[in-house]
DNA sequence: CAACAATTTGTTATGTTGTAACATTTACGC
DNA sequence: GCGTAAATGTTACAACATAACAAATTGTTG
């Protein structure tokens, strides 16, 4: 099976270190400017691979003792959601740090992609990890629905309720 | 093409009309109370082929001088949800009435239906009209993909973006 | 009908998510 | 340095949703 969603036992440390590095390649090739701010507001999100409300962003910020304000962690998130780093999770009211960034256009180039650009999502319902994926068959299927009805897709939402590998293994063994 | 949209010289009054009844055969048949309240929000929500927000529903029931509360309206709407009459689009924070009544199972049965019960959207971005489909194809895709994954779907989310026809034809003729 | 239980609705207050508007600071090109 | 654009700070508010408990309504049963 290829390997969507993140073992527990990955190195975690690791995992986020890349993901950093890649964030700042993409950023200074695209000419953007990942700010200290902003670089603190990703390695929030990044931190675990569940989604994570905005205002727990703003929690962790605040931690120790500061006085960020809402509108900043939702500036920086905009921010991070146009360059392809953070998707917004619609059924969840949170957000989650992308984990196929060099999949997405960035900011600069066709689209927009806060919804996702084209990615779907696997949520575990019950420990909350998310998997990240492209699925051409999916997306085709889609788009030739969608074509058959005339309707001309910008921006479909994928993001699909159930039990990761990982929960369903530990309940009925 | 298969006709999901509804056009904008459909006999709506009518549409509405339907759509009541079916509703009313629906309760009475499954043993669910459809108060006047519920008939009420499920008659707002029917209006329009657009989702509409729970404060606006509130806002038409106290246009005449009403006082409901919003925890009114969103017990209706989560009885109307249960009910397979309502649903709820995640990406919009909003409501549409269901115009398949029939394709999904009601509360009593097996699975609870709150985020469309395997139905798909279509969204127009320009004019707000939504058209409802269960496409197996689609949902196929992702069932399989997730599988692959080892993950379980228990509730898909697909909400499509884009133009509709009557949008895309007064546009580019 | 009277008494009771279950469902529905009312009332009040509060929690959660997201933005508007405008001042100030910081980074960048010249 | 100086002017401009981008980013951040500050305050206030809008929009979406639920908690907790009281009252009324409905259905059931003797
Ligand atoms: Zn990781
Ligand atoms: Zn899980
Ligand atoms: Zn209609
Ligand atoms: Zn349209």
């Amino acid at each position: 099976m290829s390997t969507v969603f993140p073992k527990p036992t990955h190195d975690h440390g690791r995992c986020v270190d890349d993901a950093m590095a890649e964030a700042e390649r993409a950023c200074r090739e695209g000419g953007a400017r990942l700010t200290p701010q902003r670089r603190q507001v990703l390695a929030i999100v990044l931190e675990s691979h569940q989604p994570i409300g905005a205002y727990d962003v703003l929690a962790r910020m605040n931690a120790a003792g500061g006085r960020t304000a809402p509108i900043t962690v939702y500036r920086a998130l905009d921010f991070l959601m146009t360059q392809g780093l953070v998707h917004r999770l619609a059924s969840r009211i949170a957000f989650i740090a992308c984990s196929l960034p060099d999949r997405h256009e960035t900011g600069g180039g066709g689209g927009q992609n806060a919804q996702g650009d084209g990615a779907q999502f696997l949520i575990c319902g019950d420990c909350g990890t998310v998997a990240e994926m492209t699925d051409r068959r999916i997306e085709t299927a889609i788009r030739e629905r969608a074509r058959t009805a005339g309707f001309i897709v910008s921006a479909p939402v994928v993001e699909v309720e159930g039990t990761c590998p990982n929960c369903a293994g530990a309940s009925d063994g």
